[in-house]
DNA sequence: CAAAACTGCCTTTTT
DNA sequence: GGCAGTTTTG
């Protein structure tokens, strides 16, 4: 027997020597997912399959870098040459190898979402549609949602049910030709272009294909059509899909995520063997009886319920609070107890919330009662001023067609470039069909440009062939040192912030950045601007750094239910456990309480041993102090019913 | 014509 | 409590 079936149950063993044809593991939330998945790869291994015959699909880079790991550690240096990675990863690589079928030039970029967002309210601004009619932030989840589920805009043209979908639609036109004519894709077209990539050409699908003997998606129940698709499309022939999911763990169905997909898996790859993990090995029986009585309020399941491996344990708690800065006071507080007085670990600690915005507070308190914490997601390193335009300018090397980027830093550093010069510009790119860097140099070379513009224009070149010049030798780093002497970026930052510590605090970034520049100059096999940005546009949520030795700082960690998943804690607080936050507001409207309720299920589910929830009588919104109700989810959870003053968010005033 | 000061607007979740 | 758009100043 394969010393990689020891330890496991029987469920578990059937899914990892269940090594052909389509295989369907429904995994309940701590049933031991991970294990399977990364026991499988290692016996398929052991069976006689190359490393390069493998393909493991993830949606987030933590999932496939634990992966990663933990396969190392089953099976050593024979891991090798494993695909592993997230769907975005694996299709950029694709896509990077065939642009030029695609009409894209080997050095296109990738737009993140705060980019995807300016050229949704540049597309606006074009069809003089005011963004009190139409909010981008509204609009681009719109257009990222017809994209995930294969709609052109075309057919969202056509299809529009009423003025606002029309508006959005038409917006979505303009978006995809700006997004052609700077020559970049957004995170959705890096999966749609995959798979044109893939249907349209049969030379390149069927080699892939071939290759990729044993295919394996994590978080299946995540999948949305263009991943679906791109899975069948290499499992096609063979046939030998091994999908690992949980459908009481779809949370993503705003991102095209379709629960179906999963619940409909052996209609999809009929002869499908399933398999059911529901020993529960993380949580107690009070986490999971709490879990259990909040999921079986939903309607459509697959229908599972998780057993307790583990004994009894301490009561699930639900606290009631003043305000949010009470709330995160208790929490703060009582973490500090735990840690000192129980010896209880930093990192054995999280805080988990629905909104990024929640975080505000608790660092507040955490702060100011010294407890180490870790902000995962939210305002992220790649959200911060000076990285963004520092990476705006090295894309604008890499890709000079990007309008966003050059839009970005045109005048920042402030080099007598006004916004009538830029206008004036843009529209003629407009006017050509071109650019805005194009239609400047048009416009200098036909000495149209004021003599200061000009001049700084020119000096603007200079500097972006300086960083070209030094990413051609693959010298990434200096690359980025070029642009910050080039544009004297320091000087900048001294003069935009004041005072001597955000100053610092600033620059620090542009240290970190050269960081990264560092590591990829070292780390990949032929580093170039265009894969260095490709990394960087993909891994933003990269929290490897400033961690201890052995892989994980000591600190408490917070973070959005969605970030959540996939991991655990011995001791777990679900904070502002409210109507209208969990569940959100806005799912009362779109009808996706049962998501909500999965995210609440996810929570839950993420506490080994000690659990406690809390909800505010009243919380800040705008500045002002709003009456809140506890959720219905907690009624759900100690089978009770509301009292006769509690009001559903559907209900809410909103004054 | 460009930069600094000021005001009013929203806040779901992520690759 | 931040940022984008607007007004005011240089």
């Amino acid at each position: 027997m394969s010393r990689f079936l020891e330890g496991l149950n029987d469920e578990q063993r059937h899914a990892v020597e269940t090594v052909d044809g389509p295989l369907l593991v429904l995994a309940g939330a701590g049933t031991g997912k991970t294990r399977v998945i990364t026991v499988r790869a290692a016996y398929l291994l052991e069976r006689g399959f190359r490393p390069e015959q493998l393909l493991l699909a993830t949606f987030t880079n933590k999932a496939a870098r634990e992966m990663r790991e933990r396969l190392r550690g089953l099976a050593g240096k024979a891991v090798e040459g494993a695909t592993i990675g997230t769907f975005h990863s694996f299709c950029g690589r694709l896509l990077r190898e065939h642009a030029p079928r695609l009409g894209l030039p080997r050095g296109f970029g990738i737009c993140d979402g705060s980019d995807q967002q300016s050229l949704v309210k540049a597309a606006l601004r074009e069809l003089r549609i005011p963004e009190a009619t139409v909010h981008p932030r509204a609009a681009h989840a719109r257009i990222s949602l017809f994209k995930n589920t294969l709609v052109g805009p075309g057919d969202a043209l056509e299809q529009a049910a009423d003025d606002w979908d029309e508006l959005v639609a038409r917006c979505y036109v303009k978006y995809e030709e700006a997004l052609g004519r700077q020559r970049v894709v957004d995170f959705d077209d890096m999966l749609l272009k995959a798979l044109q990539l893939l249907e349209q050409h049969e030379d390149i699908r069927a080699p892939l294909a071939e290759r990729y003997a044993r295919v394996m998606v994590d978080e299946y129940q995540d999948t949305n059509g263009p991943q679906y698709r791109i899975v069948r499309a290499l499992a096609a022939g063979h046939g030998n899909l091994c999908v690992v999911g949980d459908d009481d763990q779809s949370i993503y169905g705003w991102r095209g995520a379709d629960v179906r997909r999963i619940l409909e898996f052996e209609k999809d790859f009929p002869g499908a063997t399933v398999v059911r993990l529901e020993t529960n090995y993380r949580s107690t029986e009070e986490i999971l009886d709490a879990a259990n009585k909040v999921i079986r309020n939903n309607p459509k399941r697959h229908g599972k319920t998780l057993r307790a491996w583990a004994g009894h344990g301490d009561k699930v708690r639900v606290l009631t609070m003043e305000d949010e800065s009470h709330e995160a006071q208790y929490v703060a507080a009582e973490m500090q107890w735990a840690h000192d007085s129980r010896e209880e670990r930093w990192r054995d600690m999280a805080v988990l919330y629905r909104t990024a915005t929640q975080a505000r507070a608790l660092e507040v308190e955490l702060r100011s009662m010294n407890v180490p914490y870790r902000l995962v997601g939210g305002m992220s390193f790649f959200d911060r001023k000076e990285v963004r335009d520092l990476l705006a300018y090295l894309r604008l090397a890499a890709n000079p067609h990007d309008e966003t980027s050059f839009l970005r830093i045109v005048n920042v550093p402030p080099r007598g470039i006004g916004k009538g010069t830029v206008d004036k510009a843009v529209a003629r790119a407009t006017e050509d069909g071109s650019d805005a860097w194009s239609a400047f140099r048009v416009l200098r070379d036909a000495g149209e440009l004021p003599a200061q513009a000009t001049r700084s224009f020119t000096a603007l070149e200079a500097a972006l062939d300086a960083c070209r010049h030094a990413a051609a030798h693959g010298r990434m780093v200096d690359a980025v040192h070029a642009l910050v002497a080039e544009v004297d970026y320091r000087a900048e930052v001294d003069r935009a912030y004041g005072d001597d510590v955000t100053r610092d605090l600033r620059w620090n970034g542009v240290g970190e950045l050269l960081d990264f520049a560092e590591n990829h100059q070292r780390r990949a096999k032929d580093p170039t601007l265009e894969s260095f940005l490709q990394e960087l546009a993909l891994e933003a949520d990269d929290d490897r750094k400033d961690e201890d030795d052995d892989g994980t700082q000591d600190a408490v960690t917070l973070m959005t239910l969605h970030g959540a998943k996939g991991l655990e804690f011995p001791r777990v607080y679900l904070v502002g456990v409210e109507e209208g936050i969990l569940p959100h507001r806005r799912s009362a409207l779109e009808g996706s309480l049962d998501e909500e309720r999965r995210l609440m299920y996810v929570g839950v589910t993420r506490a080994r041993e000690v659990l406690t929830l809390s909800f505010c009588a009243q919380r800040a919104k705008f500045g002002k102090a709003v009456v809140c109700h506890p959720s219905r989810f907690l009624f759900e959870m100690k089978e009770k019913q509301p009292p006769d003053t509690w009001l559903p968010v559907e209900q809410h005033v909103t004054a």
